[in-house]
This record gives C-alpha cells, sequence and structure tokens, in this order.
DNA sequence: ATCCTCCCCTAC
DNA sequence: TAAGGTAGGGGAGGAT
C-alpha cells in the first residue's frame, strides 16, 4: 500500500499544529471589522428598495444590510410599492422606463447612511447621467481598415462612424437630465425618437422581449447608447457621475465591504461571481446559445434587414457561385470589453487602455507567505515538464522568445507588480505586445502610459443583445460562440438580396456600429475554419473574405497557434517537432499526425491547415452539462468550512439545474489542491497558485439536481479524495449525463410524490428499526464505474473509511426487497444490476452483529465482483503507451500505485477513529469552535434521546410552527437518511406521530406532514423505497 | 469495438 | 491585493 496523498503533503501531527497557526494567521489577516450592521437598527425602517444591475455592495449584500436594519428588499421592482431603486449605472433601455415615481439611487447612499448610523438623504445619491456627450465620441483612431487588400474579391470596406444624427439631437434633450422624480420629461423623448427610428423591434416580438426579460434586465431596442459611466466603486474615472462627489470618495475608503474575500466566509459565492469577469462572459455565451434557439423557434421567417440591401439586384457579378458553394461568416466585436467600456470614455479613445479590477496605480501588496520568484520557478518547470513530448526530446526550449510565448514573461513579475487580469485592451495597447488576460503589471512594463477602465457588466450584455439582434434582421442561421462573436450562414442573405459578400458585411458593421457604438469585425470563407481566420485578418474594425481557392496558399502563411485549437501545450508540441507554420503542418502526412496527436486531433490539424474544416453550423445546441466551480479565495481553516462550501456549490448549480430544466446521473467533484512544492499563499492575492488537479465522479442510477443529494455525492467524493481542508485551492461540482423532461427528481412536490405515495404505501414494508441499515444513495454499478472507483480512492487514500465490498452491509430483507422490486417497477434497472457501492457511512459494530443469515441472504441477492482482482487507482501514473509519440506525459505523480490487498474492516475502522479524534482535539484546541463531528444532529442533539427530548420541546414551546423550524428539522432527517440512520429515522419519525396522536398539538399536523412527505421523497431517491408510517 | 473514468487542452 | 468560469473535444488506459 502506497503513501495516500494526505500522508505525502502533511502528517497528521504536523497537520493539527498547522492548521490552527494557519487559523490564527487568516483570521488576523482578513479580520472582519465590527459589524456595523447590527449596531444599527432601524435606520431603514420603512425604505424598500429594489437593486437594479449590477452594483457593489452587491444585491445579495445590499439585502442583507437591509434585513439588518428594518429596511425592505424586493426582488422585483414593484411599482407603487419600492420606495427607491438602487443601481450603480443604467443601460439606457431601462431609462425609457422610468416613472415619476422611480427613484434612482446610487448604493452608497444605503453604505454611508450605514456608516453614519442614520439614514442619510437619498438626495445626495442620486443617480444622474454625466452631461458630456457623445459629440466627443468618435472613433478616429480606429477609422483605418488595416488589411488593405488588392484583390478586389477580399475588398474591405471601412465603416462610416460618424454618428447618426439621431444621437446628436438625442444629445441636446439629455444635456439636462436628471435622475430624479422630476425627470419624467424624458419619457416622451424616448418614446418619440424610437418612434423615429422605427426599426429594430422587428426581431423584438413581445415573445422574444418575454425571453429577454426572463433572462435578463436588458431589454433591446435601437436606441443610441447613452453615456453613462459605471460609476460604482470600482470607477478608476476621475470624472464620476456623482452629484455627491464627496459622498463617493468616502465610499471608496475599504471599510464595508472588504468581506467575503475567502470562501468560507459569508455570501463569498455571490460576491465572488459578481465579480468574475469569466462567468460573466459564460453566463452570457450561455443565454445567447439559448437566445439563438428562441429566435429561430419564434420566427415567422420574416428578415426585415433584408429589405434594405434588396435594391443591389446585381446578380451574377458574384464572387462566389451561391449555387455550389456556401458562404460563411465569422462576426466578432472588436476588444469588446474596451470597446464598450469606452462608450463612457471618450477622452481615452485612441490611448491604450485595458479593463481590469485594479486601478493602473495600483500595487500587489506584499506579503511573507507568498514567493513569487519561486512559485513562477516552480510553475514553470511544471508546465514544461508537463508539455514534454515523449517521442521528442531533442527539442530544447529556452531563448527569451520561447519565454514570451509560452508564458509571457511571468519571470518578470516583482513583488509588488498588480497581479489583475486584463480581460481585454485596445489594440493601442496591443501594438506595446499587451494582450488579453495579461496581468496589469506585466502590461504596464511594456506600457507604462495603460489607461485601466472598470468594467460594465451590465453593458457587455445590453451590446451583446443588440448584437444579436442585428444580426438576426437577416437571418437565423447564427451559430452562437460568445457574447461578442458568433458564426453565422450567410449564404440564403447574399442569394436573395444579390449582395456581394463584403457589401453585406459592411452594411452589417455599420448598423451594430450606429446600435451600439463600438465596432465588429467580419470574416467571410468557404467553411467555418477560414470565416475565423478571416476575421482574425480583418481585426479590428475590418473585414476580409477568403474564398475558396486562396484558402490553401492563405493558410500556408499562418503560424500554428493561429489556428482554432491549437494553444500552448500543442505549439509546443509542434513546435518541439520543428512545424512552426501552418506550410510546415501540410507537409506531415495524416498517419504521423495521427500517430503523434491521436486519431481525431490528427486529423483535425491535418485538415484545418489546409484550409478544410468539415464542422457543420450548429444553430441549435443542446447542453451536455452543467458545471460550477471557484478556484479563488479558497481558503478553508478546517473541514466544516468546506463542507459549507460544497453546500453553497452544490445550492448553486442545483439552482442552475432547475433553470435549465435537467437533471443529471453523473456528479463529478473537482479539486484543486495546493502542490506540495508551491508556497502556502499564491502569488495572486487568494489566487489559487501552483496547484494539484484531481477529479472524481460518481455515476447514480437515477438523475438528479436537488442540493441536498448533490451534496451528499460530492461531500462523498471529497471525503474519498481526502485533501486537508487548508490545502484545498479550488472546488468545483460537474454535472453530466444529463435528462431532461420528467421531473420526477426535481424538488419533491405534489404532484409527483403523492400519486405515487399513494401507490406504494400499502405495498411498502415496515423499515426495521433495529439496525443500522445501510448504503449508498444512488450509486449504480454500470459499467464498473461507481464500483472502481471506490476501490481506487482506497488505495489511494487508505484511511478513508472504505470497506471491502464483500463484506456486505446490513440491509433488513423488508427493505431490500422494497428496493429491489421498486427498482424493478421502474424498469430502469434490474434488481440483478443494482449494487450497493459504498460503505462509507456503515455502521461497522451493528454490521457484525448481524444474523450470519442475514447476511448470507444479501450475499446472495448482491453479487460483486470479486474485489481483490479490481483494478488500481487510475490516478497512478498511466503507463507510456506502447506508442512512444502520443506523449501522455505520466500522470499525478504524487500518488502512488498500490498493487497490495484489501486493507482489514477492523484496520480501517481504527484508522478512521483516529482521524475522528484528531478533528476533535483540533477543535478542542481551538477552542469555542462547536465540536461537530460528521454525524448528522439538530441543533447540536446527537443521541436519540436528546433529539426527542429537543423535538418534544419543539411541540411544547412554539404556538405556531416557524417554516425555519422546520426545514432545520427535515433538513436533520435528510441527513440521517444520508447517513444511512434509517433506524433512527425511523424511530423519531414514530414518535413525532405518538405526540401529534396525543392531540396536544393539532397545528402541527400540516407541518409534521410536509415533513415526512419530504422525508419520504427524498427516501425514495436515495434508497428507492420510503419508511411506513401510518396515516394521519 | 466500445464503454468508462480521469485527466488535459482550448476558447471566450 | 483581487475576483483564475465554464463547456466541449479528446486522449490514455482499463473493463467488458
Ligand atoms: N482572457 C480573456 C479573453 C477574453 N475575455 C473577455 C473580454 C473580451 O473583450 C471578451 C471577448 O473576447 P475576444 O477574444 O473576442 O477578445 P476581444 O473582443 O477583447 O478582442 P478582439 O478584438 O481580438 O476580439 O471576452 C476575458 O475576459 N479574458
Ligand atoms: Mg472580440
Ligand atoms: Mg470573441
Amino acid at each position: 500500500m502506497s503513501k495516500p496523498r494526505g500522508s505525502n503533503n502533511n502528517g497528521f501531527d504536523e497537520w493539527g499544529g498547522y492548521m490552527a497557526a494557519k487559523k490564527a494567521k487568516l483570521e488576523k489577516q482578513f479580520e472582519i471589522e465590527a459589524d456595523a450592521v447590527q449596531a444599527k437598527e432601524g435606520i431603514f425602517s420603512g425604505i424598500s428598495i429594489f437593486v437594479n444591475g449590477f452594483t457593489d455592495p452587491s444585491a445579495e449584500e445590499l439585502k442583507q444590510i437591509m434585513a439588518a436594519n428594518s429596511g425592505t428588499y424586493h426582488h422585483y421592482h414593484k411599482p407603487g410599492k419600492t420606495s427607491y431603486i438602487i443601481a450603480s449605472n443604467l443601460p439606457d433601455t431601462k431609462i425609457k422606463q422610468l416613472k415619476t415615481s422611480e427613484v434612482y439611487v446610487k448604493p452608497q447612499w444605503i453604505t454611508e447612511s450605514l456608516r453614519a448610523g442614520k439614514l442619510l438623504s437619498y438626495k445626495d445619491f442620486l443617480l444622474v447621467p454625466t452631461t458630456h456627450g457623445q459629440k466627443k465620441l468618435n472613433f478616429t483612431a480606429v477609422n483605418s481598415v488595416r488589411n488593405a487588400n488588392l484583390d478586389s474579391e477580399c475588398e474591405n470596406f471601412q465603416i462610416d462612424l460618424s454618428l447618426p444624427k439621431i444621437t446628436q439631437g438625442r444629445n441636446d434633450s439629455e444635456e439636462s437630465w436628471t435622475w430624479t422624480s422630476q425627470a419624467s420629461f424624458n419619457d416622451s423623448g424616448v418614446d418619440s425618437e424610437k418612434q423615429r427610428e422605427g426599426k429594430g423591434q422587428s426581431v423584438t416580438d413581445r415573445t422574444i422581449d418575454d425571453f429577454k426579460e426572463v433572462l435578463s434586465t436588458a431589454k433591446v431596442d435601437t436606441e443610441v447608447v447613452e453615456d453613462l459611466r459605471p460609476s460604482s466603486t470600482e470607477s478608476n474615472a476621475e470624472d464620476v457621475a456623482l452629484v455627491s462627489e464627496a459622498a463617493f470618495s468616502r465610499s471608496h475608503s475599504p471599510v464595508g465591504h472588504q468581506r467575503h474575500l475567502r470562501a468560507g466566509e459569508e455570501h463569498f459565492l455571490s460576491e465572488f461571481y459578481n465579480r468574475s469577469r469569466l462567468h460573466h462572459i459564460s453566463t452570457l455565451s450561455s443565454m445567447f446559445k439559448d437566445y439563438v434557439s428562441e429566435l429561430r423557434k419564434k420566427s415567422n421567417g420574416e428578415f426585415p434587414g433584408l429589405n434594405e440591401l434588396l435594391n443591389n439586384e446585381n446578380a451574377e457579378t458574384s464572387s462566389v457561385d451561391l449555387s455550389s458553394e456556401k458562404v460563411l461568416m465569422h462576426i466578432d466585436m472588436d476588444c469588446f470589453f474596451v470597446s464598450v467600456g469606452l462608450r463612457n470614455y471618450p477622452e481615452l479613445v485612441g490611448l491604450p487602455v485595458a479593463v481590469t479590477h485594479a486601478k493602473s496605480d495600483s500595487k500587489s501588496k506584499k506579503n511573507e507567505d507568498r514567493n513569487r520568484e519561486l512559485e513562477f520557478r516552480y510553475y514553470k518547470e511544471r508546465v514544461t515538464e508537463k508539455m514534454k513530448d515523449g517521442s521528442v526530446t531533442r527539442y530544447k526550449f529556452s531563448n527569451e522568445e520561447d519565454d514570451t510565448k509560452f508564458f509571457g514573461r511571468i519571470s518578470e513579475i516583482d513583488e509588488t507588480d498588480s497581479m489583475a487580469e486584463l480581460a481585454s485592451c485596445s489594440y493601442e495597447a496591443r501594438a506595446k505586445g499587451i494582450k488579453n488576460g495579461m496581468f496589469l503589471g506585466q502590461a504596464l512594463k511594456l506600457c507604462p502610459e495603460l489607461r485601466t477602465i472598470p468594467y460594465d457588466f451590465e453593458g457587455y450584455k445590453d451590446v451583446a443583445f443588440r448584437l444579436y439582434d442585428t444580426v438576426a434582421e437577416y437571418t437565423h442561421q447564427i451559430e452562437a460562440v460568445s457574447c461578442d462573436e458568433m458564426y453565422v450562414d450567410v449564404t440564403d442573405v447574399l442569394r436573395e438580396t444579390g449582395c456581394e459578400p463584403l457589401e453585406f458585411t459592411s452594411h452589417l458593421r455599420q448598423k451594430i456600429y450606429e446600435r451600439t457604438r463600438c465596432t465588429a469585425s467580419t470574416g467571410l470563407g468557404p467553411n467555418l475554419l477560414l470565416a475565423r481566420m478571416a476575421t482574425k485578418k480583418a481585426k479590428p474594425n475590418g473585414q476580409y473574405h477568403i474564398l475558396a481557392k486562396e484558402a490553401k496558399n492563405f493558410m500556408a502563411s499562418q503560424l500554428v497557434e493561429s489556428l482554432p485549437g491549437v494553444g500552448r501545450a500543442t505549439t509546443y508540441r509542434l513546435q518541439s517537432r520543428g512545424i512552426r507554420t501552418c506550410d510546415d503542418l501540410q507537409k506531415i502526412s495524416l498517419s504521423v499526425l495521427q500517430n503523434d496527436f491521436g486519431v481525431k486531433t490528427g486529423e483535425t490539424l491535418y485538415r484545418h491547415c489546409r484550409g478544410e474544416d468539415p464542422r457543420k453550423l450548429e444553430t441549435e445546441h443542446v447542453r451536455k452539462s452543467i458545471s460550477v466551480a471557484v478556484n479563488y479565495g479558497i481558503r478553508f481553516v478546517d473541514e466544516n468550512e468546506s463542507k459549507k462550501f460544497l453546500h453553497d456549490l452544490s445550492e448553486e448549480v442545483s439552482k442552475r439545474m432547475v433553470e435549465a430544466k435537467v437533471t443529471g446521473r453523473k456528479i463529478t467533484l473537482q479539486v484543486l489542491s495546493r502542490a506540495k512544492g508551491a508556497p502556502i499563499e499564491a502569488a495572486k492575492f487568494m489566487g489559487h497558485g501552483v496547484c494539484d488537479a484531481y477529479s472524481k465522479s460518481a455515476t447514480l442510477s437515477h438523475p438528479i439536481s436537488e442540493t441536498s443529494l448533490i451534496e451528499s455525492e460530492v461531500v462523498k467524493l471529497l471525503k474519498q479524495l481526502n485533501i486537508p481542508a487548508v490545502e484545498l485551492r479550488g472546488l468545483g461540482i460537474h454535472i453530466s449525463k444529463l435528462e431532461t423532461g420528467q421531473p420526477s427528481t426535481g424538488l419533491p412536490s405534489k404532484s409527483s410524490i403523492l400519486p405515487f405515495l399513494s401507490k406504494t404505501t400499502k405495498e411498502m414494508k415496515t423499515v426495521a428499526s433495529t439496525s443500522s441499515v445501510t448504503m449508498d444513495s444512488l450509486s449504480e454499478n454500470q459499467g464498473g464505474s461507481s464500483v472502481c472507483s471506490h476501490p481506487r480512492s482506497e488505495e489511494l487514500y487508505p484511511e478513508s473509511d472504505y470497506i471491502d465490498p464483500a463484506f456486505l452491509e446490513a440491509l433488513p430483507s423488508e427493505i431490500r426487497e422494497e428496493i429491489l422490486s421498486s427498482r424493478a417497477r421502474e424498469a430502469k434497472l434490474s434488481a440483478k444490476d443494482w449494487r450497493v457501492t459504498s460503505f462509507s457511512q456503515v455502521d461497522k459494530s451493528v454490521l457484525k452483529e448481524l444474523p450470519e443469515e442475514l447476511q448470507k441472504e444479501i450475499r446472495n441477492e448482491l453479487i460483486r465482483p470479486d474485489p481483490e482482482v479490481r483494478p488500481g487507482p487510475s490516478k497512478s501514473p498511466r503507463k507510456p503507451g506502447k506508442k512512444i509519440s502520443p506523449s501522455k506525459r505520466g500522470r499525478k505523480k504524487n500518488l502512488g500505485t498500490s498493487t497490495a490487498g484489501q486493507t482489514s474492516v477492523k484496520a480501517l475502522f481504527n484508522k478512521n477513529t483516529e482521524i475522528k479524534q484528531q478533528n476533535i482535539a483540533e477543535k478542542v484546541s481551538e477552542s469555542e469552535n462547536t465540536l461537530r463531528t460528521d454525524e448528522p444532529n439538530l441543533a447540536g442533539a446527537y443521541k436519540l434521546e436528546d433529539v426527542k427530548r429537543f423535538l418534544e420541546e419543539w411541540l411544547q414551546c412554539s404556538d405556531q410552527p416557524e417554516s425555519e423550524d422546520i426545514s432545520i428539522v427535515t433538513q436533520y432527517f435528510i441527513d440521517l437518511i444520508h447517513n444511512k440512520k434509517l433506524h433512527v429515522l425511523d424511530l423519531l419519525v414514530k414518535y413525532l406521530l405518538r405526540l401529534l396522536k396525543t392531540g396536544k398539538f393539532d397545528q402541527w399536523r400540516e407541518p409534521v406532514k410536509s415533513i415526512v412527505d419530504h422525508v419520504q421523497f427524498i427516501m425514495l431517491q436515495v434508497h428507492g423505497g420510503q419508511l411506513k408510517v401510518e396515516e394521519f
């Protein structure tokens, strides 16, 4: 038996002391100041707010503040009831909805009032637009189209960047705008303008509007964009649109909101997601994929945009034979975040600009716990090692060029350089070598004059909707790629209008510019790849058409890394074979490429470097997985914190599943754990640093989507990985094998439970209340997946409480029969296929006491493969294949393989006990931390008698049931289910019913019924059977 | 041959 | 300080 990962890192001895120290340190470092919220009661009494859009503090936080200070928080704007609308900035689309009664106030009003301990006048915090205007806003700097192409077929059209007249008119009327309750005059102005514009709503019929309402707060129309700066506390502009400059600068001081910085703190997740650009673009991306489907579904087949182009009936001269060839377009906004942001900073147009959380003069704070130099060196070492390719040993990379190419010169970063990432940078910045995703500190070294602007997430969504809506006026042959990018089959558009390809894109880009004040570039080609390549060449603010006949030559001139799908690792591997350009690549045979890179990848490389691409436009996308992950701010002090965070993640993923109306059968836990040689603190503040990545999955027999079910699975998976909580640097939950349709596994709804309940209760056998019944939740034996995952983890981490599967767990025959027959009824799995596959919660002492006969009976029912023969951990270094070439570089090094036999149950049990004791010791030494083991408990009551007493007191003390209490009790019962304490559960349910029968607690009838219903539902999900309870 | 799990890679 | 998410393609190696 090899050393487990846990031992590899830190023995438990070391561990306890380290953890105590770490905790003290963390507490010091992230000390939250005395909570002003609690101290100042009631200052928002009578005030109700609705939070509109992205704010800082976030809506969630504002909700908390209101709740704690007698205010009211409305999840939706309730006209007449909501007294104030809190917003940091408003997309213009919301302006026209303004009513006299609506007062828009900046979030600083709340935070400043809180600080002052009294309600300040909202008038000092009114949200007003800036008055300097769009007249300044012109893009002279990007006027020149770079890619002059002499071939007339590839002619580039320059967009007229002058403002449409309408903007000027609108702008004039804006000068005196104020968003006060008197601002009603604005309504008519906006409406009349909308009338004049008279287009853009065409595809935006009611149903599509509905869609947008559901998916976002951004409504779509074709109004020109207002010059509204995001002026949250993140703003780093000199001139900010605020009535109260003083209030604003005060709110800059880091008083109220320096919390939520690390997972394990309250509201971390929502705060993180609020600010995560990657989360936002991912969300938008999936939203626009849905949006395209919706547009197509709701389409009436008319495309109003085409009318304007119909005049151009100059057929026959076309550069492409549309009857035999397709024309695909790729369109992508130029430096999207920057373009959107710059609309509010016209004075920065033409300068090197980047979007980032940090300000351009910000420095990273020094920290003795980290060592950037060491971390970067370690990182490079590991990456280089990983990219190393078995078949090629010759290539030695060392030069500066390669260092820049593969590592972006991270080694030159010093201790105070900001490690905030640039989401996007302007082309002026790119001219200096700055790139998207680069750290601010590095960028400033390349260009000290770099200016930074804040994120404007609402703005991105708003512009993205305009982009999609504009394109959708011409065709619905759209494949959404991201919020700023899509593929479009324009063959029909060209055929119907007689437009030249570039004529059309020129027109389209002009339309997009008019509606968004942001430029887009387009690429055209006979397939998706060439359209994509063409866009790259066209950028910025340009367009380009690659004709089929030019394709191969065009491609030959490109570097391999410009191929989509070829990133750092593939570039490295190609380069190590002396292949730098597509021309080089074209000379390599298909079989060599497939041998070196795998069958599929090899073929893709072979085709792509020639400009071939068989992919079809995918207009209708079906999601295959849903996941949630956080790899930032993950610093846990103990297992309770990591578990709590897994709960939050489960809740989040569950929420998204319900939203997407899916359930899933495969639950994968993804983990980042600090690499052994990495500094405790990462180079980036709260970053994950250099990590080992692990994933572990469980495939269930039934699809799930419920928080508690997901949670219990991932908690188990995390346990199996056996990584100390303090080492965790990232956690994620990935759900796959998705199913749509019958909501039989959603939240317990009466409609889904009751029929089954009434049908089955009669057949239901009683749960034996004499033994600890245990079996794993929905784990499935299919494909040997779950079964083999256990020995894997057991060998990896022998101290996990795994038991030899041959050692059958106790299963009262009544339950077993019920479960087996119930599963057979469901025809999902035959009884024979069903396996109990997890034993982590077996109550071993009870197990041993089972009658021999019962065990035998069970053994006959539940045949399983011989555990001794089952495979070792897949995480052990995989043997290099026979083929030397397809690399595969040994996997995780720090996890030894094991060929040793099964650990005895007794040994495991003892080990487990030791760990438990260790945990307890830790907590005791940390003092005042509530002692908590893994055992379910009801408000601290663990023992049956205690719980019973608690329940009785509960019924007696409260005259009316509190829904929160009910859910606490329900959750406790659910915990029992997951922990296989069915006998306890059974006793407690019976006890509750007995109490009811005394007649003293009649008002508890319904609440108890709802608890029992819930319990039965979960029982059904987890164990496939239910408790027998008498009617009441 | 085809499935599975656990990775790795890529793109925005 | 800083907000390093998310979905999908695909490969290695094992089981069946
Ligand atoms: N590492 C990255 C890459 C992109 N993005 C965000 C910001 C970008 O503005 C947006 C769109 O990505 P693009 O790849 O289209 O890049 P840009 O639009 O910024 O520039 P380009 O003109 O090259 O398209 O996605 C990001 O946050 N982080
Ligand atoms: Mg772009
Ligand atoms: Mg893009």
